[in-house]
RNA sequence: GGGCGAGUGGCGAAAUGGUAGACGCGUUAGUCUUAGGAACUAAUGGGGCAACCCGUGGAGGUUCGAGUCCUCUCUCGCCCACCA
């Protein structure tokens, strides 16, 4: 029976009273096994939540509750990724000081997520923007500059127009565009705080194996991280130069006709060239060239030759003409290739252009020609042969470069450094951490490539920590990845003001064993994972990877199959959900929904049909017998046998349908009150508000939320009998009804007395019996 | 162009190689009603009066048996892409 019920009440109860005992606060004490679970923390903006957010949320809440009742002692914190530009621009627009609208915001993201009943420890809630919070990420920083991986660079940089700040490549879509505002990204030469995360590619791509994590997001890494295995080949000059070139295809080394360097390439300056107005002039036309029109690989090949030099070809001694051309990137391996147009579809369609020869080397069958001595060689024997004939070094290259760290707008972290006429770029001496952003009258950026922190005098000029003299502040601020790529770290140990994380704490409780969340395979994820990396190398962590298992979420859009926005109108706020249809029907839909990494529009009348669900179990209880069947015990304990295992593996949906099939049955059949109350314990994690009332209404004084979560007993899990499928020649021809443990000839016999399979038997031989017992029944005629 | 996934009813989807479509939504019929967008009962992949036949994008194959494994192919989604 459905029996409605007053879910607001039921919610505000019992969200009122696990806050006032303290429920949810992790024992950081405990001598249970700890368990780290953690999402995504969210962007708190303006907009609030829609009914797509929670989700994940959900999820890890219905995991650590599951958990926690299973004996663990879990982690289970939550924060805010507050800078950025959004707050930043809305501010703006507004006229109000980003904090402002930052803490407006978390207060209102604050009250949604807690209308879900979700079990975070809020003791331990982390904010980025938190002066006690950036001081650690300044500190990581200031880390990171000690021992070199972090520098300054004037190479041209994105630099989106829109937003009038630097940008990393993570950050541009792949038609360069900017990510938030849709600019065309130009390149900018401007001076730059740079990561050298390129230092960590290999140890970021190989411990991948280490992770359990989906497998397309490895991939996703595997190909930002892009490594290729190849050699470098040095050329020399007639001018007694020497390029050096990158290639993935040194087997193709004879067949080189000639040789193309990036517009940028440093040699390019140095060269006497005859040509040299001609060069100059495609040099400076390559600059004015976005990012887009420069990679786009339709178009016809240009370029110019550097006239006056040729180059040689280390493995035949012939000389060869020297290119540049803006199809080679200046920033991925040397700057610089050997053009073999035989092989390659681009060098092909510039020597096409260009009238240069094109000589064949390998054959159809992979097998080398014209390459003198290596003639008949396979190319796989030919790569290091030739190499080594020539004196070349097998390498690796990475599409991944060193990470753009400084953005020239306001609502970040200031770079703790001051630069010194004296003495360069000093560190801000670590106990005078943080620097705190100061006050601005304005937030907007100066347009001239520095941030408006530059234009406040008495916060930029102070003296220098080294030798006293005049020095001056750097301006620019972090990027918004800065305050997530360790924010896990923090909750371990949120208040230490004299370590980023106590390294007895960090040992209890480090890895995150579970991270859930969506839309950052590869950005934070690469991040995070480079900075982990780091801490472990100076000490403050003891893994080396920060997320040991990643569930990644698929989104919800609206019922219109469109994405949640203010711009179709058709966001649904969880607040009106939570009114209408009550907290826990929203918990029991989103986990239904489908499975949790599918993508799923809204469905109003599917939310519904979990509210049904979440009333029915209101009504159990006038179901419950004195002496219940067999068939609901039965029943009951391959229940909890399935609902664990799916917990456990994050299949919420068939956890939640399992249970739907137990009340279904348990209203037909009725049930002990020891199933009741089992029941109401499998369901908790999911539907906590009602769980908690019903247990309460049964007669309990404390939280069901801290009962063990039900285990199967295999024995009265065990079916004695069973409906098997029979096939004909494996045809289904029907089905009977036999003991579990019956053997080949009862099951043969129960077989040919079931009308629907014995006329297809008459007349015939049984040749052959498949038999598969508690399976099928196959007969062979 | 390269890589990774995925294609099952009207819809969201289930299914250790073993009666395909559980569970939920929707739909249809009925019951009860202070007529409501409530609840309950039943039916619900397609075709056929029926016995039966056909069905998991398509074509082959392995197997007693294939949604599941193998080969080819089509479509869609995501990631990367003048990356040498």
């Amino acid at each position: 029976m459905h029996k409605k019920f007053d879910s607001q009440a039921i919610e505000k109860k019992w969200q009122e009273r696990w806050q006032a005992s303290g429920l949810y606060k992790t024992d950081g004490d405990s001598n249970k096994e700890k368990l780290f679970v953690l999402d995504m923390f969210p962007y708190p903006s303006g907009e609030g939540l829609h009914v797509g957010h929670p989700k994940g949320y959900i999820a890890t809440d219905v995991y650590s509750r599951f958990k926690k009742m299973s004996g663990f002692e879990v982690l289970h914190p939550m924060g805010w990724d507050a800078f950025g530009l959004p707050a930043e621009n809305f501010a703006i627009k507004h006229k109000v000081h980003p904090r402002v609208a930052v803490e407006k915001n978390i207060a209102n993201f604050k009250a949604q997520l807690a209308h879900l009943g979700f079990n975070y420890d809020w003791s331990r809630e982390i904010n980025t923007t938190d002066p006690e919070y950036y001081k650690w990420t300044q500190w990581i920083f200031l880390k990171l500059l000690e021992r070199d991986l972090a520098y300054e660079s004037h190479e041209p940089i994105n630099w989106c127009p829109g937003c009038q700040t630097g940008l990393a490549n993570e950050d541009l879509e792949s038609d360069g565009t900017c990510e938030r505002c849709g600019s065309v990204v130009e390149k900018k030469p401007m001076r730059q705080w740079v990561l050298k995360i390129t230092e960590y590619a290999d140890r970021m791509l190989s411990d991948l194996d280490t992770l359990n994590w989906p497998e397309h997001i490895k991939e996703a890494q595997r190909n930002w991280i892009g490594r290729s295995e190849g050699a470098e080949i040095d050329f020399k000059l007639t001018n007694g130069e020497v390029v050096t070139v990158f290639t993935t295809r040194p087997d193709t080394l004879f067949g080189a006709t000639y040789l193309v360097l990036a517009p940028e390439h440093e040699l390019v300056r140095q060269f006497p060239i005859e040509n040299i107005d001609e060069v100059k002039a495609y040099v400076e036309a390559t600059k004015q060239k976005s990012e887009i029109d420069r990679t786009n690989a339709g178009k016809e090949k240009t370029g110019v030759e550097l006239k006056g030099i040729k180059a040689v070809n280390p493995a035949n001694g012939e000389e060869i003409p020297v290119f540049i051309a803006d199809y080679v990137l200046a920033h991925y391996g040397t700057g610089a290739i050997m053009a073999v147009p035989a092989h390659d579809e681009r060098d092909h369609d510039f020597a096409h252009v260009f009238g240069l020869p094109i000589k064949q080397v390998v054959t159809d069958d992979d097998v080398l020609i014209a390459s003198g001595e290596f003639d008949g060689v396979s190319t796989e024997d030919a790569k290091k042969a030739i190499v080594e004939k020539v004196g070349g070094r097998m390498t690796a290259t990475y599409r991944l470069n060193d990470w753009v760290f400084s953005r020239q707008r306001y609502w970040g972290e200031p770079i703790p450094v001051i630069h010194c006429e004296k003495c360069g770029v000093v560190p801000v001496p670590y106990e005078e951490l943080p620097v705190k952003l100061p006050e601005v009258e304005h937030y907007e950026p100066t347009g001239t490539g520095e941030s408006p922190l530059a234009t406040i005098e008495s916060w930029v000029n102070v003296s220098c920590p080294k030798c006293g003299g005049p020095g001056k502040r750097e301006t620019n601020t972090m990027p918004q990845w800065a305050g997530s790529s360790w924010y896990y770290l923090r909750f371990i140990d949120p208040h230490n003001d004299q370590a980023l994380v106590d390294p007895q704490k960090e040992k209890k409780w480090a890895p995150v064993d579970v991270y859930v969340g969506g839309d950052h395979a590869v950005r934070h994820l690469i991040y995070a994972r480079f900075w982990h990396k780091f801490l472990y190398d100076i000490g403050v962590v003891s893994t080396i990877e920060p997320f040991m298992r990643l569930e990644f979420l698929g989104f919800i859009l609206a019922e219109d199959g469109r994405k949640m926005s203010k711009r179709w109108g058709n966001i649904i706020n969880p607040d009106d959900i939570v009114k209408q249809n009550g907290a826990d029907a929203l918990r029991v839909y989103e986990m239904f929904m489908g499975p949790f990494e599918n993508t799923v529009a809204w469905s109003t009348n599917g939310l519904v049909g979990a509210q049904r669900f979440v009333e029915r179990v209101n009504g159990l209880n006038e179901h419950v017998i004195d002496d219940e069947p067999l068939e609901a015990t039965r029943s009951l304990h391959k229940t909890i046998r399935k609902v664990r295992e799916d917990i456990e593996s994050f299949k919420f949906n068939t956890a939640v349908s399992t249970m739907m099939i137990f009340v279904n049955s348990a209203e037909k059949s009725g049930l002990s009150k020891s199933s009741y109350e089992s029941f109401l314990k499998l369901l908790a994690p999911f539907a906590p508000h009602l769980t908690e009332e019903l247990w309460e209404a049964a007669g309990h004084v404390g939280s069901i939320h801290v009962e063990n979560y039900p285990e199967a007993d295999e024995e009265l899990a065990k079916d004695d009998s069973v409906t098997i499928g029979v096939q004909v020649n494996g045809r289904s021809r029907g089905a009977i009804l036999i003991a579990v443990d019956a053997d080949e000839n009862t099951a043969v016999e129960a077989a040919k007395r079931e009308v629907s399979v014995a006329k297809y038997l008459e007349g015939a031989s049984i040749k052959k019996v498949i038999y598969v017992p508690g399976r099928i029944l196959n007969l062979i005629i």
